[in-house]
DNA sequence: TTATCTGCAAAGAATTTGCGGGAGG
DNA sequence: CCTCCCGCAAATTCTTTGCAGATAA
């Protein structure tokens, strides 16, 4: 049966090779943020013979198709991860000790960013926000292990 | 007399040579987000012997020292801009229609930002916010042009 | 069929690095 | 002086592309 991603690629009207199936496949069953390498090592596993000159092309077709969205966590890669909806729109804290990224949604900024473009004359049509954080390590304060109290 | 850039080199305790100094110029006279190249040439203007390597080394050098930071804008290459200051602590509204970028600061959005990396058990130490936004078209109103009154 | 897609390898663009001479403290 | 820095050019890394054969609709 058809991924997620592979649906949204029939419905809007993309040919339907098996390379983007394969790779429609990977995207659907990911939930992380992978960069073109690790998406051409998960391809593989399904199809060794896909190449990643493909997953670079399927990429950039599925990003101007606004099926995927790419990003940029400071490294020097391309990272995509698949648009789910509106409802879902989330972003980034980034684990400055581990490079562990969370997603996480809030309301309130949402709604923050949408008034803000106003204010300035835009009317909102993407956005994107990554936070870089230090874990607080509240367990710290119990056994005094502490560790990296240090930034960057 | 030493430029901001160039005193703040002194008292991170960097050896001040000839390149560095003039680097730090370019960036404490600059107000928008040059990418190296668009650094290099404004050095060059400066002194044509300092080299685009040299300006790649110093402009890693004054991000590890936390002198500027680096921003991604979508296009392939990084941009950098000089920290100010907490104060001063602001984000990026690009216009994708002209790929003019400004820049916004908001307290409303410092303070939220804050609290949800607290709520997700992080301490902030850095965060980068861009919004894309095409222009409201105030005069559309007017002469029941655009009428384009929200819908994604 | 027929336009589009794909793998391969070569090309491009941005950034990094080894080396020997040069400069700052 | 002695270490760190610089210019140069070659090397890396990520991404794009030309070409000839393969494939979806």
């Amino acid at each position: 049966m058809e991924s997620r991603v592979a649906r949204l690629c029939i419905e809007k009207g993309l040919k339907m090779t098996e390379p983007r199936r394969v790779i429609a496949r990977v995207l659907s069953e990911s939930d992380d943020h992978p960069d073109v390498e690790a998406l051409h090592g998960r391809v593989r596993d399904l199809d060794p013979t896909i190449s990643i000159a493909t997953v670079y092309r399927t990429m950039k077709l599925f990003e101007e198709t606004n099926i995927v969205t790419k990003r940029d966590f400071g490294d020097g890669r391309a990272r995509y991860e698949e648009i789910l909806g509106d409802e879902d729109h989330h972003h980034h804290l980034i684990d400055v000790t581990t490079g562990q990224v969370m997603e996480f949604h809030n309301e309130a900024l949402e709604a923050l960013k949408i008034r803000i473009a106003q204010d300035l004359g835009f009317k909102l049509v993407d956005h994107h926000l990554e936070l870089f954080g230090v874990p607080l390590n509240r367990d710290a304060k119990r056994d005094g292990d502490g560790g990296d109290s240090g930034g960057k």
